[in-house]
DNA sequence: CTGTTAGCGCCTTCAT
DNA sequence: ATGAAGGCGCTAACAG
């Protein structure tokens, strides 16, 4: 069985090939139920199915959607791109998929070269707060996930970073602790660590730059521990509370903990922003704000598809997911 | 700025379109190094970036691999993902995902989608053991992850699943444990968790079928419980082990262990397959075999790159990623 | 209702 | 060393 084009089939059927094109394209108005039918069986008969390359260069639409992770293996970025994914199926899209290892430089380089392969749309979740490249995407084809910049400029779907912590953290704070600290991966200017340690400040009262610890993805922790060390002894006898910004954060603080001979909840407490599986499993188990990345993902691919062909120029919207607590025990 | 097509930067040169195409193509041995000098500043110059669509209908090859994953959400399957992403923009090639949730059906959709949609290659990642899509795959432009048929049609990559688990829980049985357990996801014709089984019967002498316990990922656990209550009964005074095939299985080991009031490394001992970052906090940390998930990705995309340009059918291989050892705690 | 006919942007002989 | 021209498979006016 050759490789049928939509030429075969208007011979076989003894139409034209515009007729098949309309028939392709739901245009069926244009023709009568008779041809219809013949198109329709013969399309059946040889498993024709249009190349969607050649009706790309046609249109000038490839129907695909270009999506920029920061870093895949994240837990949170796998989840939301299966949102994206069943999404942009539903409505008959592509996903074409890059990754930037959380690598600036590696994220610009995908994110011009998506731009440069006719993508319709693009689906970006950010390296970090801010980059160049991010000027060159317009509202028109393309939404932001988990990046909240000071000026909106692109629709921009995000969770509910500040007021989940607030929440989490007062409730944290109703138990009694006299002192809490925020522990994150460096905050540079990232929104979502920025939102979540203000949160944290405001329901705690303490001014920015203060109570907050940072940890390094990678390499060595000695620093972390010693900050943490320091912090034992200078609230020695006083009940001190962490949370943690996200679950890989949170296994650097357990981590350190363990070492330092310290367990919560009894020596410390501890909550966390991700409910990842295994917090259950600790014991006691993790209480934490629970996000729902897949939601994150859907709604980020139905907004840029929804403008795709909505055509209409809109402002840039800011779409808040929100969360949910899961009060387990470990504070 | 316009977008630029090859007619436009012909022109401004003052060349033929075909000239500019061979500057493209690296046919550079069919101008001189005037005009290719010229055709590469004012390619600079405008930010002329070909089309790859109107490429891909020309060549009839879209510079694309399809992937195909059973679940997007597994952290193996995301590392591995991340590794196909590297390995084919090293060779300027563009990534088409599709993620299958588990799903059979909807795998079968995704391939067959891929296969329309011409993708110069396919890799994928099969939800199970076989499926009637598989036969309608060729090994020609495809090679399958994980996945070990009986008699391997497509070059596939797998982990040294046998072999590793043998060796493991040889060491689990040197430490004396009286009676061992194997528990997965139900077994199926999931070659992954057969061969890891085959391993673990191997080095425990066990008939195939015994030993044996099996996990849902979704729904109730109260099966298992009631298995694994039995099995503790049974062997009420003996040093009984347990070791569980992924990340996944051994959450739901510890969680029904504690369930039970048991604890490790005093009621029962564990060890597993796959090593993810919550492991080394736990309390002791779970000894596992480390796969190389981030290998699997980049080997299996090298292979079918080679082949998609050595255009010479070579016979299906089976190629073997080995794995290391994290002895820790838990056993 | 249906057919004709230009393109879409690039590649690729075949001439020159 | 360079150019002219046809074609890849499909779409979209415009005719009829």
């Amino acid at each position: 069985m050759e490789k049928m084009t939509i030429k075969d089939i208007a011979k076989l059927v003894g139409v034209s090939t515009a007729t098949v094109s309309n028939y392709l394209n739901g245009n069926l108005s244009k023709m009568s139920p008779a041809t219809q039918k013949k198109i329709a069986d013969m399309i059946r008969n040889t498993n024709y199915v249009p190349s969607s390359v050649a009706r790309g260069l046609a249109t000038n639409d490839s129907k695909t959607i270009g999506v920029s992770v920061a870093d895949i293996t994240n837990p949170f970025t796998s989840t939301v791109l299966s949102g994206i994914y069943e999404e942009c199926g539903k409505h008959g899209y592509r996903v074409l998929f890059t990754n930037a290892s959380s690598d600036a430089s590696h994220e610009t380089d995908n994110i011009s070269k998506l731009q440069n392969q006719q993508v319709s749309g693009l689906i970006i979740d950010p390296v970090e707060g801010d980059s160049p490249i991010y000027k060159t995407i317009t509202n028109r084809n393309a939404v932001m996930i988990d990046r909240q910049a000071k000026q909106i400029k692109v629709d921009t779907v995000v969770t509910d970073n500040f007021d989940s912590v607030k929440r989490f953290v007062s409730k944290m704070l109703d138990e009694a602790y006299d002192v809490m600290y925020y522990v994150s991966w460096p905050l540079k200017n990232v929104s979502t660590r920025w939102n979540r340690y203000n949160g944290f400040l405001a329901a705690t009262g303490y001014v920015s730059g203060t109570h907050y610890l940072s940890v390094h993805n990678t390499g060595d922790t000695s620093e972390f521990l010693d900050e943490l060390t320091a912090i034992m002894k200078e609230n020695a006898g006083k009940k001190v509370g962490f949370f943690t910004m996200n679950g890989r954060v949170l296994i650097r603080l357990l981590a350190a903990m363990e070492f330092l001979g310290l367990q919560y909840p009894i020596d410390y407490g501890v909550g966390s922003y991700e409910d990842l599986d295994w917090m259950s499993i600790l014991k006691p188990a993790i209480s934490c704000i629970s996000q729902d990345s897949y939601a994150i993902g859907t709604m980020s691919a139905q907004i840029l598809l929804n403008k795709l062909d909505a055509k209409s120029e809109m402002e840039p919207r800011l779409i808040e997911v929100p969360t949910s607590e899961k009060i387990r025990g470990s504070f």
